[in-house]
DNA sequence: GGGCGGCTCTTATCATAGAT
DNA sequence: ATCTATGATAAGAGCCGCCC
């Protein structure tokens, strides 16, 4: 770092002057005079500095003038943002103003996820109608062979979350059933598993990986890594309000880039040649025990464990570090990370101050925290406010919402909040649930009626020949999924509404009629989302009558948007597998509009009836809820 | 008939509690 | 530590009713 720090130094000044310059500026036109008074008072100070500077060179210990400013409550203070410290801090003093405000909010709210270069064109093209099942096979076995977690995977390699790589490795949609969005990480995959150079990239990435979990453990809720020496992460430690200003490591921030080249921490522990563990912990416990500083409170701010990590983890974790250490040699780059950390702390100088102080804000945060009622948790301004907290129902409340399912897949708004009062849930949390439960039984269905097409009658008098294709047995629920699936909401004859367009009713038509909508609500189902792209799997059953369920057939689909983009999108994606199945999905559909229109001439069709329908029959999953509907 | 807002649907994904 | 299951959310879309 030596080398650099002058020239870094005498950037961080001048973009700290400069910074200086508009503030003051944007004081003066807001009409703050005071405010624009001490930027001035500070711009002089600088210029004095400057010229004192100029006769006598700045010693190399600049940096670490006062480091008690490091601490949270030392120059981070906002009303005095750059007295006594250097201009890298005093710089991060104002980077930290401005983070502290509208667009910063944003920033450390969302650490922006792994950015993954687009799919081109060219790989859409040259993968087309994969076997997600074999190409998840295949993926799962290398994961495995080589160690890798799916959270590795996932950040790395398909740009997603672990749980969403876990979701589409259990459940692997048809490639037919994807749009082309979903398409996206299996081409990655496919990449990713024809080339042996991206597993031995991933696997060197591991520990670079790694190091983005801080941001998870660090930014969250606590001013962790205060106190350690300002390595990798010297931003980190300006604070006025500790809890919300802080910048976490892995936030990318312009403000801050390009302005110091630190080493990161990773790169530091990768260059550390080999530490006697035990004689460091003894060291840090020694030194600990002195002055009474408690192990906790050190490996929150040394070690980067944030208190939500000990209360969730373990509470003696940092002890058993302490205790225990691991020798150097069977840590992994990760393991041996706090040992760097306690390393660099033993190192600093002002260590024990450095925790006494942080110790300080830390009681004085709490103390705050305690009387301003609860924290910052629930406030969704906060900058660590996060998703509303996943809930578990109980068993109980799960039978009951799987019944409610049963009887109707689509309860009206007075059926969730009746619901929801009687569980004592939010009415949101019961839609939730309905809603994933729709989307995932569907989705259980297509598995487990293959990638097959599935075409069965509705039994729905609404039809006006009783022909009506339904995805019925999409809602087949976890615990009934072995006859025509009674969860369905099955319309009986005299339930239809009347005032529905003549041969419509979809599900939730049919599902609002059986329920007990008291203001006869009669809310149709939506179109669903027309961004299918293959044949068979556009879900818009609207105008057809018929429903979606593990590649249903789709007239409009067919007639109406294959030929159009998707139709495009299909011409360069279809093999010769393809081209078969396309055709007798072709096949079918017209079949499906013959019935669908009532046209019983089936004689006159250019399809052969029997012909089709052992097609059809062939392809459809032999389960009882898929024959036994079949009727002409 | 077109524009608009509200509603609810969809897919895709994130995020986390609980299990392993 | 990692995986799995699943509750929560984002974004985009269609349909309806209303208004002009």
């Amino acid at each position: 770092m030596a080398p650099q720090a002058e020239s870094s130094e005498d950037i961080v000044a001048r973009i700290y002057e400069e910074q200086l310059s508009k503030l003051a500026e944007l004081s003066k036109q807001s009409g703050n005079l005071a405010e624009y008074r001490l930027y001035q008072d500070e711009l002089q100070r600088l210029l004095v500095k400057k010229s004192a500077q100029s006769s006598s060179p700045p010693s190399s210990n600049d940096l670490q003038e006062e480091p008690q400013d490091l601490s949270i409550n030392g120059s981070c203070k906002q009303e005095s943002p750059s007295r006594g410290s250097s201009p890298l801090q005093q710089m991060q003093n104002i980077t930290n103003q401005f983070l502290s405000t509208t667009q910063a909010h944003l920033l450390q709210q969302k650490p922006l996820k792994h950015v993954l270069p687009p799919i081109s064109q060219e790989q859409f093209d040259k993968y087309t109608g994969l076997n997600t099942e074999e190409l998840v096979k295949k993926v799962k076995e290398l994961l495995s062979q080589y160690s890798i977690s799916q959270r590795l995977f996932g950040e790395n390699v398909l740009g997603l979350s672990q749980g969403s790589v876990s979701d589409l490795l259990a459940r692997p949609k048809a490639w037919s059933m994807l749009t082309q969005k979903g398409r996206e990480p299996f081409i990655r995959m496919k990449i990713f598993s024809e080339d042996p150079e991206a597993r031995k990239k991933l696997m060197a990435n591991q520990y670079r990986s790694n190091n983005a979990v801080p941001e998870r453990v660090v930014a969250r809720d606590s001013p962790a890594m205060a106190a350690v020496p300002s390595i990798d992460t010297p931003e980190r430690c300006h604070s006025s309000e500790m809890s919300v200003d802080w910048v976490p490591t892995m936030v990318p921030n312009p403000m801050h880039t390009g302005l110091v080249q630190a080493p990161s921490l990773i790169e530091l522990v990768a260059a550390t040649g080999q530490l006697d563990t035990l004689l460091v912990t003894s060291r840090v416990k020694e030194m600990l025990q002195f002055h009474n500083i408690g192990q906790k409170l050190f490996g929150e701010a040394v070690l980067g464990l944030s208190q939500d990590m000990l209360v969730h983890q373990e509470l003696g974790s940092v002890s058993d570090m302490l205790s225990k250490p691991k020798p150097w040699h069977l840590l992994s780059l990760k393991g041996r990370e706090p040992f760097v950390r306690m390393h660099l702390w033993l190192m600093d100088p002002m260590n024990i101050l450095r925790l006494k102080s942080y110790q300080a804000e830390v009681k004085a945060f709490r103390r705050r925290s305690g009387s301003c009622g609860t924290v910052q948790e629930d406030d969704r301004s906060s900058p660590f406010y996060s998703k509303k907290a996943r809930y578990s129902f109980t068993d109980e409340q799960k039978n009951m919402l799987r019944e409610a399912f049963h009887a109707d897949p689509y309860p009206s708004t007075a059926a969730v909040d009746a619901l929801a009062l009687k569980m004592e849930l939010s009415s949101k949390t019961v839609t939730n649930w309905f809603h994933n439960h729709r989307m995932r039984s569907k989705q259980q269905n297509r598995e487990e009626n293959g990638k097959l097409l599935c075409i069965k009658q509705e039994p729905d008098s609404n039809s006006l020949d009783g022909a009506r294709y339904s995805s019925q047995n999409s809602y087949t629920t976890d615990s009934h999924n072995s006859s025509p699936d009674p969860s369905l909401p099955v319309a009986s004859p005299d339930s239809t509404n009347p005032e529905t367009s003549p041969g419509i009713l979809d599900r939730s038509q049919s599902a609002l009629n059986c329920s007990s909508t008291p203001n006869g609500n009669n809310r149709k189902r939506k179109n669903a989302n027309p961004k299918y792209v293959s044949a068979g799997a556009v879900l818009d059953k609207h105008n057809s009558g018929e429903e979606d369920d593990g590649g249903e057939i789709d007239v409009t689909g067919l007639s109406e948007t294959q030929p159009q983009s998707a139709a495009a999108q299909l011409s360069t994606a279809a093999d010769a597998g393809d081209e078969v199945e396309d055709a007798n999905r072709a096949k079918i559909a017209r079949i499906e509009q013959r019935v669908t229109e009532g046209d019983l001439k089936w004689d006159d069709e250019v399809v052969d009836r029997q012909d089709c329908l052992q097609k059809l029959e062939s392809q459809v999953n032999t389960t009882d809820t898929c024959t036994e509907d079949w009727e002409f």
